[in-house]
RNA sequence: GGAGCCAUCGCCAAGUUGGUAAGGCCGUAGAUUGCAAAUCUGCUAUUCACCAGUUCGAGUCUGGUUGGCUCCUCCA
């Protein structure tokens, strides 16, 4: 029998470690709130991959017609950028804006939209501030004598709730801080004190100094989200490496000040390896997104990094990318054969077979597979009848519906496959295809050849199709 | 030490409530083509790390073994 006709969404939850139909708390509409980047420094590959899984999140979600808010903040407040502060001498806003300005870009290049709200911690004092107090008033958070302020782990009977990590035996505290004021040993700085030094601080009723990392999503939360009496928002995102301790935290501080849950649902992208090693900047294999960009076009890497569930590690190596590159390759010939026309709409089967897949926590493979279908039925198609216009019109629509929902296909397809090649050898490549078409036809094939071999020692392949000969960057 | 994840064709990789292994790359045979490329068609895992169990039936469930990996410390 057939299945339930169950195309309505489902995300996998890591707080209950299963896949659950996703409900809003509102109808119809999804917020949705990313951990962003500490902007220290250039965005590398994980941060890519993050923002991209979330990216086919919330095009997924508006694709469902979802009214879509995407939250995603920049932290521009650490000891990581205080460092580098004081090592260049610059502000602390020259180097967080050209952070944010850059990764920003890099984003865009990869085809993520921009979040709707894009929170900086040190926009958001206020509310981190009130939230803190909020928690000393009901003794939850306490002030010991540094001026620091700690989260009362032990207040919170559902500490724990989200990780699943309880932490209690010795071993483990001896990881952890130590002060001696401490009343357990898990709570965690929800407010660090500068020291005599320190330039960077903010007043507060409390003490001067700086929020602790965790406090500062909780806080930008509530400062943007509405929320129910029951969850501030749908959908928290981040890193796999966030759950502990970092939404663990968030949530408590949350859950304590508001007397809800901070969020319905929680989400967690897997990591990138480089070779089969972990990504890290003491193994030497960091990669930069801006390098990536220079070797290769920003929907090259997209389709590339995308292709792997959200879920699973993802191993970044150069041959599966140029694996990956070959399907989109495919996408963009079949673009070329109906260019120029007008789209009409996208075939039903094939877009309810797309949803299907991407409402399935988002299974890209079984949406590429329907892709590569649709290529090759496209494909078969158009050699039967080349100037079918309405095949051509929904064909083309098919690839404009893929273009939204997952950022893939929207070039001009002739210059997709001239990326990096200049107005002059553009010229010279279309005159030796002319000429190849005029010794062609005058059946002189050893001059043909001849010239063949010319192009492509300028990297370059030609195919003579029944629309023409056409080219192609190798 | 504690918490958890993963192991499917040469490579990448799907596989919700168990029912008899998607797709891509590569390879190969053919159609088409002056040739090549592109495109299309066919072929390419009796089998899912290993062992045992539950079951009429297991890649999918249970127990164990081996081998990778992550988190518990800043981290996407």
């Amino acid at each position: 029998m057939k299945k339930n006709n169950n195309n309505a969404l489902h995300i996998y939850d890591s707080v209950q470690k299963q896949k659950l139909p996703f409900e809003s708390i509102i109808p119809r509409k999804a917020s949705i709130y990313i951990c962003g980047p500490t902007v220290y420094d250039d965005a590398h590959l994980g941060h890519a991959r993050s923002s991209l899984s979330f990216d086919l999140l919330a095009r997924t979600l508006k694709a469902l017609r979802y009214e879509v808010t995407v939250a995603k903040n920049f932290t521009d407040i650490d000891d990581k950028i205080i460092k580098k502060v004081q090592e260049t001498g610059q502000s602390l806003e020259e180097i967080t804006n050209h952070y944010i300005t850059s990764y920003k870009k890099e984003m865009n290049a990869l085809g993520v939209i921009d979040a709707d709200i894009e929170p900086k911690a040190t926009q958001s004092l206020e509310a981190m501030e009130s939230l803190i107090n909020n928690l000393i008033e009901k003794d939850i958070a306490y002030v010991v004598s540094s001026g620091d302020v700690y989260f009362d782990t032990s207040k919170d009977a559902n500490y724990g709730s989200i990780s699943h990590q309880v932490a209690d035996d010795e071993e483990n505290q001896s990881r952890v801080e130590h002060n001696a004021e401490k009343r357990n040993p898990k709570d965690f700085a929800l407010w660090k004190a500068c020291g005599s030094e320190q330039e960077i601080c903010f007043e507060t009723s409390f003490s001067k100094g700086r929020p602790g990392w965790h406090l500062e999503c909780s806080a930008m939360i509530e400062k943007h989200f509405e929320g129910t009496d029951e969850y501030s928002i749908d959908i928290h995102a981040g890193g796999a490496d966030l759950l502990f301790p970092h939404h663990e935290n968030e949530a408590a501080q949350s859950r304590c000040a508001t007397g809800h849950e901070l969020s319905k649902y929680w989400i967690h992208n897997g990591f990138v390896n480089i070779n089969g090693e972990k990504m890290s900047k003491s193994l030497g294999n960091s990669f930069f997104i801006k390098d990536a960009l220079k070797v290769y076009d920003g929907e090259i890497l997209r389709n590339y990094l995308i292709s792997i569930h959200y879920r699973n590690d993802f191993n970044f190596n150069e041959e599966d990318l140029l694996n990956s590159k070959k399907r989109l390759d495919k996408l963009y010939r079949l673009k070329k054969r109906v260019t120029p026309t007008k789209a009409s709409k996208p075939n039903i089967k094939f877009q309810q077979a797309i949803m299907r897949a991407m409402s399935d926590d988002l299974n890209i493979s079984v949406a590429l597979a329907t892709i590569e279908e649709m290529i090759s039925t496209s494909n078969d198609k158009l050699d039967e009848n080349p100037k079918d216009k309405g095949l051509k019109k929904e064909t083309l629509a098919n690839i404009e519906f893929l273009d939204a929902l997952l950022g893939l296909g929207g070039k001009e397809p002739f210059s997709y496959f001239q990326i990096g090649i200049d107005e002059k050898t553009k010229n010279t490549i279309e005159a030796l295809i002319e000429a190849r078409n005029s010794a062609k036809i005058e059946k002189d094939y050893e001059k043909s050849d001849a010239i063949r071999d010319e192009i492509s020692a300028m990297g370059i392949e030609i195919m003579d199709t029944a629309e023409g000969t056409v080219w192609e960057k190798v």
